[in-house]
DNA sequence: AGTGCCGGATGACAGATGTCATACGGATCA
DNA sequence: TGATCCGTATGACATCTGTCATCCGGCACT
């Protein structure tokens, strides 16, 4: 072969990251010369190493794997993007395409599937689930305004109206109108399930 | 080598799972000869090759690698056990421990003390993170009852009292008695922080 | 210039939630 | 044989939560 595919791992479980360099290094045209475990040092990485493909998880610390690939996408717009994930949320996919992400990736799917994503978008083609691509478009996009959301992931802890108020600088009445617009949104009964929800779509 | 170290892999999503086996692959003295991805297929699957050490997640459906390492540890005693996990929880290690678990590992420690660890249970030893150990200590016994774990873990998904009462088939004011003592053993003020408290813990 | 959406706020009201005292039967343990 | 804990239940009470109507200023689109 001419040349290695050159791949950075970014992943925050060190067990997980290190297996899958294990896995790819199976692969006898992928080389794995980078690996980072946040998020907010894959564009250092990226430009450091002159890598062909990034494949980023979505949770890790530091900052998402989602707004590490808006980043990459923006620096090195030649990069192509994997986005890998425990979660098949339809939120998660629509914002990884919208960041630039060449290939979705759900960690149940079968390992093969790992290398074969990274040659295919390295010939630019991009990969999805298609049952995924599915949910995605049938759910629509995220129908809470930047508010809302601010609102009911500060209150995902539990927190009540008045800790609320306090720490977003809110009366507790709109509080309560924010949570309330947002249940109703969701056409569920409380704040509760409208935390488990948005979660489950990807849309907190 | 006179001969390898037989392994059971059980872990629910496939890209981690053979991406581990890749990892252990590596080794020399050690050899995975199963692979399952749910909870309830361990038990066979370790009767069926004769393996030496089970290496358990915990989350996977059917049951939990807690539960089967319980079932495992009755049936064939001399099976060794590593339970490994995405989430360093407390009561999760006591659980681990009580089921018979002879290593606790977590998924973001090098991946190095994965095969490590098995030769040294092998040998006899125990792996357990001291950092994760005295936490759990720290922390004492689960002070939920059964029934009390029970209530918060049908809570947890935003569940109204009334819904409570008629799934669990308990008068709403028990259910509402349940979840008081259960807030007020956890110190919180309300059941949404109480189940993220519980949750953290490992205590649902 | 008008319409609509967003962020933000208030007040009133109904219903849900959390607390507390109290009660009873069964189990366990000293 | 008490003492204690668990599971279950009731009623009363205070507080929290969710809804609704209504309001304001700002921004965007027609």
């Amino acid at each position: 072969m001419t040349s290695m595919i050159k791949v950075l791992l970014a992943e925050d479980q060190s067990m997980v990251r290190e297996a899958l360099a294990a896995l790819l290094g199976l692969e006898d045209d992928i080389e794995v010369v980078a690996q980072v475990a946040r998020g907010d040092e894959v564009l250092a990485a990226v430009g450091a190493h002159g890598v062909d493909v990034a494949l980023l998880d979505i949770e890790m610390p530091g900052c998402t794997g989602i707004a590490a690939a808006a980043q990459v996408h923006r620096e090195f717009p030649q990069v192509k993007l994997v986005v890998l994930t425990t979660f098949g949320r339809p939120g998660y996919l629509r914002s990884a395409m919208e960041a630039g992400a060449d290939a979705f990736l759900v960690k149940d799917a079968p390992a093969a599937q790992l290398a074969e994503a990274i040659r295919k978008v390295l010939a630019g083609e991009r990969v999805i689930d298609p049952t995924l691509a599915a949910a995605a478009l049938a759910d629509g996009a995220n129908p809470l305004t930047e508010r809302e959301r601010e609102v009911l992931r500060a209150a995902a802890d539990g927190s009540t109206n008045a800790e609320l108020a306090r720490t977003l600088h809110l009366s507790q009445g709109t509080v309560r109108n924010y949570l309330s617009t947002a249940i109703q949104k969701l056409a569920v009964r409380n704040r509760a399930e409208a935390v488990r929800i948005a979660r489950e779509k990807g849309w907190l």
